[in-house]
DNA sequence: AACCAGGCTGCTA
DNA sequence: TAGCAGCATGGT
């Protein structure tokens, strides 16, 4: 991974974003719920628990388009190694790896879609950098509304997932599939899964517990298609689910989860159209954005919301 | 109260 | 291979 002149003094990390970068709508994102149980915003400031090299680090994230500042706080003081870590997560998480401005250029060729890529200028795909995590998250998204699946997200994290206080404020790490793992699908069920969710999270549990599906291991080949087919294979993640991996947490910049009923309605919204856009519609639609269906689709995302920004 | 929701599986033809 | 019923449950 590459960094750019990254320095740190004690708990404090200052990243230089590549450019262009909008912090105030990567928290306007980050706002879109309320009931969002990982993370939260306060001040204009990002508050989330992160596991790094084996450290709890509650990191606090605030700064402006250019500098992203990252306070860390931990019962230890932090090592290098730790700090090195915390940088490098950020730096996924806020997708700092990508060259933005050929998104730009390829979009002006479609006259809908570069109003919506101007509007949230700045804005890089917010990731899912754990696997299990991207891959629940999806699982329970399916075919739900997004109020009854931030609810259950939260009824599962905290009951399996890792505690901790700071500020007089509980903060959650997402469950490992090691401790899913040894559950039973009626155990799930009290939280209001479908059978078929429970069964599906607790399969991708025991595969990742016991190493047969890990993020390395998809990411591997480097080939994004060879990932999808071996997330398709997996009972229970469909196309949407694989692509929507791909997208959040792999990183698969031409990633399109073309049946997302969210996605339709942006369209349907941003078009003026007077219905949903069908799947043969939407693929026709977006054959100028190919390399970046992703970055279409979380604009489009981002334009079903709007907050007060950051 | 019907229809919708960030779909997927497994059965039919 | 393609089409579709059934799933299961909360939100609006």
């Amino acid at each position: 991974m590459k960094m750019a002149n990254e320095t740190g003094l004690e708990g404090l990390i200052y990243l230089q974003a590549p450019q262009p970068f909008s912090l105030s709508e990567t928290i306007g994102y980050l706002s879109r719920s309320a009931n969002e149980c990982l993370f939260h915003v306060e001040s204009g400031r990002v508050y989330r628990l992160i596991e790094v090299g084996g450290e709890r680090v509650v990191v606090e994230i605030s700064g402006h388009d250019t500098t992203v500042n990252i306070r860390c706080h931990s019962d230890n003081p932090l090592t290098s190694s730790v700090r090195d870590a915390v940088a490098g997560h950020v730096w996924e998480w806020f997708d700092f790896d990508r060259d933005l401005p050929p998104f730009y250029e390829q979009m002006e060729y479609c006259p809908w879609m570069k109003e919506v890529a101007r509007a949230y200028y700045g804005l890089r795909i917010v990731s899912v950098v754990d696997l299990f995590e991207a891959l629940c998250w999806a699982i329970m998204g399916q075919q739900i509304n997004l109020t009854f699946a931030y609810m259950l997200k939260r009824r599962f994290v905290e009951s399996f997932g890792v505690q901790q206080q700071w500020a007089g404020r509980n903060y959650w790490l997402f469950p490992r599939p090691e401790a899913i793992a040894q559950l039973h699908v009626d155990d799930l069920l009290g939280l209001q899964f479908t059978r078929r969710k429970a069964e599906y999270v607790l399969a991708v549990a025991r595969r990742m517990a016991e190493g047969s599906l890990s993020k390395h291991g998809l990411l591997r080949t480097g080939d994004f298609q060879a990932a999808r087919r071996e997330l398709i294979k997996i009972r229970g993640i469909g196309p949407w689910t694989a692509n929507y991996v791909l997208m959040r947490c792999l990183r698969d910049p031409s990633a399109f989860p073309v049946e997302d009923v969210g996605l339709q309605n942006a369209v349907k919204a941003t078009r003026g159209m007077d219905r949903k856009p069908s799947i043969a519609e939407l693929r026709e639609m977006a054959v100028g954005w190919a390399g970046w269906e992703a970055y279409a689709t979380f604009y489009l995302w981002r334009s079903l919301y709007q907050t007060v920004g950051g």
